[in-house]
DNA sequence: TATTGTTATACTCTATAACTATA
DNA sequence: TATAGTTATAGAGTATAACAATA
C-alpha cells in the first residue's frame, strides 16, 4: 500500500498555481479581461481564427461555458463569428481588428508583467521545471491503475 | 533582455493544474462537494475549528466568497458557527459531528482515487517536483523585480 | 445517427465596497 | 480608528441536458 508521499507534492503543486494564478489574473483584470477572456484572445492571436471545438480543445473550456466567453467577447467587438464553408454546423471565431489590436497590446504586456517574476530562475531550472510538469501531467491525463 | 524561456513553462504548469482540477474535482462532484467546499472541509478536518480569518488565510478563499461557502455548507448541517470567547467579533467555525463523519468517509476516499494517479513515479521524483514547485511558487509570492 | 454549437437552468464562485459589531 | 465578518451587487464561469441545424 503506498503511503501518502504525494499529497505534500499536491499542495505544492496547487499552491504554486494559485501563486501563479493571483499574479497573472490581478494584472489581467487591469488590462479588463478575466482569465479565460485573455486565454481566448491568446489562442486566437496570430491565427486565421478557428471553430469553437479547436477552440475548446486548447483551452479547455467545455462548449456550454464557451459560448458565453465568446459572446462577452464579441458584444465588445474583440471577436467575430462566421460559419465555416466545408461544414456549415461549424463556426469559426476570429479576432475583429479591434481584437487584434487588444492581442497585440495586452499580450506582450501581459507577458513583461510575468517575466519579472522569472529574473532568479536560471535556465537550466525553468527547465527541469517544464519537464517536471509535463511528466505530472501526463500522470493525469493517463488511465489510472485500478487500485493502489 | 530575458527571452520568453519561461512561456513554455507556464504553459506546462497551467496544463499540469488543469488535468489535475479536472480529476480531483470530478471526484469530489461524485462525493457532493465543489472543490472549495472541500477545501474548507479537509482544512477543518481533526482540528477544533478555527476562525474565517485562519480559514480564509489557509485556503486562499476570500472573506465574501467564504461567508457564502460557510453558508452553504452549514446550511446542509456541517459545519456550526460559533462567537469566539476572547474576540466577539470573531466567529469560530468547526465541523459538526455530521461534518466530521463526511470528513472521515470523503478526506480518505479522495486520497485512495488521487492515489491511483502516481503509481507511476517513484519516491525520488515526487520529491524532486516537489522541491521545484517549491521555488517556483516562492518566486510568484516575492516581490517581482522593477524591470527585466 | 452523430456532431457542432446554442439555449436554458440553476448554482457556485468571484471581486468590490459598504456596513455592523466589536476592539 | 482598526479589525472580523456579513451583506449587497453584479458579474462570470460551471455542469448538465435539451435542442436546432447540418453532416
Amino acid at each position: 500500500m503506498a503511503k501518502d508521499r504525494f499529497l505534500p507534492l499536491l499542495r505544492e503543486l496547487a499552491r504554486c498555481y494559485q501563486a501563479f494564478e493571483l499574479c497573472s489574473s490581478r494584472h489581467l483584470r487591469t488590462l479588463g479581461l478575466t482569465p479565460p477572456q485573455f486565454d481566448i484572445i491568446a489562442t486566437l492571436g496570430n491565427t486565421n481564427g478557428m471553430s469553437c471545438g479547436e477552440l475548446g480543445d486548447q483551452t479547455l473550456i467545455t462548449k456550454g461555458t464557451l459560448t458565453g466567453v465568446i459572446d462577452r467577447l464579441a458584444a465588445r467587438g474583440l471577436l467575430q463569428r462566421t460559419t465555416s464553408d466545408t461544414d456549415r454546423r461549424s463556426v469559426i471565431v476570429k479576432l475583429t481588428p479591434e481584437g487584434q489590436a487588444l492581442f497585440d497590446e495586452v499580450f506582450p504586456a501581459h507577458l513583461a508583467h510575468l517575466r519579472r517574476y522569472f529574473v532568479p530562475l536560471d535556465d537550466e531550472m525553468l527547465a527541469l521545471m517544464q519537464k517536471e510538469f509535463h511528466l505530472l501531467r501526463l500522470a493525469f491525463e493517463q488511465e489510472p491503475a485500478e487500485t493502489v
